[in-house]
DNA sequence: CGGGAACTTGATCTCGGTCAATATTGGTGG
DNA sequence: CCACCAATATTGACCGAGATCAAGTTCCCG
């Protein structure tokens, strides 16, 4: 798979097949997602969809790499994307767990992607041009203030990740992460009960800094505690949703939409 | 401390303070800490120095506080200030470390600020009225750019420092916090010989997602193996600058200027 | 100098990592 | 639909890095 492949299907049907990703209520246009107030107008609208392109990845497939020359960025339709970065000797840390609306990979060092981004679903996402966006958002300031929203946010949720890695014990953890999971599926209305993960053990380890080991145990730990319960091997209910706050010292600050990574 | 108290002088005198802070070459106008490429002009310069008061804060004194309303944001000009988070049972977590140029205080849930501003040592910065600035910012495109740019550069920040926080040992740890410091006061023209950290060994626990013992014990490792010396309580000799970049795993990524948080 | 705060050092304990089975699970083909 | 199997998750035993508790020791600032 290779990102830098001119994306998908040609213009005309790119048009056609970004339609429903303007005007589905379940899905999120641009502007919404970007928290416009307004929807964008048809000639500022018809010029940011020919900046960009579907593509689709299966579960595992890599949208874009570290280090690699940065093409474009992408804004995801369909599934769940994990941002990560990883170290030579072959730790990774996953930065961020991104889902329909949000855009990834929208950061670079020196024209080159800063973090790695790996579908955890099978992904659909809508790919821009990142110098042509970033010239069209000069020319409108609500756009541009939009992403600002969204950085600030990422920014908010990378604070909060950062006080969960470095101040919480695997429990408090595991917990906090259930309540993220559960806050950012539920507001892109893809939660269903139980709630579906879509990320094995392994991964939330290395969301969490954690082993697969210890991920388990804690899972077990919450479900002794009668907090949640475990569905298969992927689905989990929450039973007791203020007791896993509490544990997972989930605060009140809400779960901002359409981050940025 | 209040930081509601309307700041600092009267218009005239703060124009006139605000003087060298964008002529002295050791300091930083807004418009290069923001990574413009040409100066404000006079007009704009003046519209915008209207928004800010110059304040000042002593070593442990509070900038701002987490869930406080916010009023301005503040741009550093002298001195060190943590941005932190705290959970209600006393630990917390410094999610960043910021010096002249840097902007703190800008990020907000529902208008209260969204973190912790302490002064690390004694800190001389500006406020700006952050509705005023947001409003200046969307007539300027270049500047609203910067902002993102900021913004982005923090956000980069905040994910290698997750991979530090979930993946490094105690020792990578303070090895990768030290390579950190130093790089940034050298960025800021603020580094001398030794490197004074200008932060407890509490201080960098409270960064690093360790206690004051195991940072005191990492340092002596550092030190044992010739890598550091340590100068008093605060200095750091970087006896072995690549040895210690190679234990902290600190990639060839630059520090970039003037992050926001 | 003198005294209090900060740092270092040592002893012990604990949580989470590591290694090693064992058990589920979910996908596949008969 | 069921049996099988490879992948994943769970569970157990053990170990070690870092936390905790407790003295010393150094440093800095008046």
């Amino acid at each position: 798979m290779n990102f830098t492949v001119p994306p998908g299907p040609p213009r005309g049907v790119a048009f056609s097949g970004l339609k429903p990703f303007v005007s589905l209520p379940c899905d999120r246009c641009i502007g919404r997602s970007l928290n416009l107030c307004k929807p964008l107008d048809d000639a500022r609208l018809r010029r940011l969809l020919a900046l960009g392109g579907i593509r689709h990845w299966k579960r595992h497939e890599t949208l874009f790499r570290a280090g690699d020359p940065m093409a474009s960025f992408f804004k995801i339709r369909k599934g769940i994307v994990a941002v990560s970065r990883a170290l030579d000797d072959g730790r990774r840390q996953i930065v961020a767990v991104r889902a329909p609306g949000d855009c990834v990979g929208y950061l670079d060092n020196d024209g080159k992607y800063a973090f790695e981004g790996e579908a955890l679903t099978d992904v659909e996402a809508c790919a821009f041009d990142r110098r042509g966006f970033d010239s069209f958002a000069a020319d409108h300031p609500d756009l541009a203030a939009a992403v600002t929203e969204a950085l600030s946010s990422a920014l908010k949720q990378s604070g909060q990740a950062m006080l969960v890695l470095g101040q919480l014990n695997s429990t408090e953890r595991v917990a906090h992460f259930l309540c993220e999971i559960d806050a950012l599926y539920r507001d892109r209305h893809i939660a269903g009960t139980p709630l579906v993960l879509h990320m094995s053990r392994g991964e939330i380890g290395d969301y969490l800094g954690l082993t697969i080991e210890t991920v388990s145990r804690s899972m077990g730990k919450l479900k002794k505690r009668g907090i949640i319960g475990l569905v298969g091997t992927d689905g989990v209910v929450v039973l007791e949703g203020a007791k896993l706050r509490e544990v997972g010292k989930v605060g009140t600050a809400p779960v901002s939409a359409a981050a940025a990574f």
